[in-house]
DNA sequence: CCTATTTGTAAACTTTTCTTCACAAACTAC
DNA sequence: GTAGTTTGTGAAGAAAAGTTTACAAATAGG
């Protein structure tokens, strides 16, 4: 289910686009700030991200940067009452995939949300693996058996793999998943806390398998 | 030209095989024991030793243990007026190569040596890469430049090499160099100083090839 | 022969990577 | 609720990797 963050300042506003959204099949989350929208992304993955222009305090466009910057996966929809041209283009400049005036129909909504997603899902798998990320990931014996064994069953937790890999300090696991979760090779599901590989993760892990091949040769 | 290391304390016996595997196009030298085997060696690197089984002070047998450890791909042929089936097995499983009894027909020596320098070229084919050095290997980006500005130009002295990668301090490239050497992926020719990929070193690059190419897709 | 360049060594030092330890929040089972 | 397990953080420390410096042997060019 597409995780969608509802921000604006307007709480009837916030709560009937949100009624919208769930009724048409998404998981929404709603925070009436800037403030409250970055707190909540650092501790939730969304697919999308609906953001007032104006609003008190923080405004859109600064959310709107933040958001990029602590989860570029997600894509920032910007809504305003008053549509002006420098804004829009402004807000695309810097990220936002899409803009909706108000008023809107919801069958425009619901396009744009699902054109959204579609374009992150050819983001993500379009993320660039860099051949510097890569080979730091696989240098360390350790992290080449985390791969291997992650791979070899889905969704596996941080004690499966620590007695998998017959490891006293689960720490030490700790440190190498969070290398290769920032490289973007593994990710954690937020519910249940269990490490799989990402497209690209399974992609490295083919080139590993392809050396050794290779080597062995 | 192949180079043969003769081993013997018998000065005429040593100048007339010097002589022999000369008009054959070898390159030889000669040493008069043991000791100056070892010595010769660690400065020089042949492909052929050809070793007397009988010599005052260091014997042919700890000879041929001494050159198997410090020259691993040195082919070692014993050589004895006196042969005996233990000596022979003895020597053999102390890595020789293979086993002359004097006298002997010039076509068995040359047949011997020629068989010997065969395996040596399939044992350095052999040279089993492991995936832990050659990805230690390839991890650092400068060595990375290294092998592929090594493998633009065959035989590229240090200069040629700091000058290519417009490094200012020389030992740093020396310290990557060294590197690549330990790892059996460059080696450095003896007289001219020179780096060039070793057969692995080219495997490795090969493999650095796949992976840019598979990341990028 | 003398000077300059090339090639190298060894040690001190810095940075990065990895490990360990002490501790704590969150959830689970009783 | 409370004891135990799971999952995690942060800091200290150890180990490995890389850089820099000072110095020296070997070779080349005049």
């Amino acid at each position: 289910m597409k995780k969608i963050l509802i921000v604006d300042d307007d709480s009837e506003f916030r709560t009937s686009l949100s009624c919208l959204l769930k009724e048409a099949g998404y998981y929404t989350c709603t925070v009436p700030s800037g403030k409250n929208a970055i707190k909540k992304v650092t501790s939730e993955n969304f697919d999308i991200a609906i953001v007032d222009v104006i609003m008190p305090g923080m405004s859109g466009i600064n959310t709107l940067i933040e958001l990029r910057r602590l989860s570029p996966k997600t894509q920032v929809i910007m809504i305003t009452g008053f549509p002006a041209i420098e804004d829009t283009v402004d807000a695309i400049k810097k990220g936002a995939c899409d803009y909706i005036s108000k008023p809107f129909k919801s069958e425009e909504l619901f396009f744009k949300v699902r054109r959204a997603i579609e374009k992150a899902g050819i983001e993500q798998c379009q993320d660039k693996l860099d051949i510097n990320q890569t080979l730091d990931s696989l240098v360390n014996p350790l992290r080449r058996y985390i791969l291997k064994l992650i791979s070899s069953r889905t969704n596996m937790r941080l004690t499966e793999i620590t007695r998998g890999l017959d490891i006293a300090d689960h720490t030490k696991v700790i440190f190498h998943l969070k290398l290769l979760k920032e490289a973007g090779i593994i990710e954690q599901d937020n519910d249940d806390r269990s490490y799989a590989l990402t497209p690209e993760g399974k992609k490295v892990l083919d080139c590993l398998r392809i050396m050794e091949n290779y080597l062995s040769e």
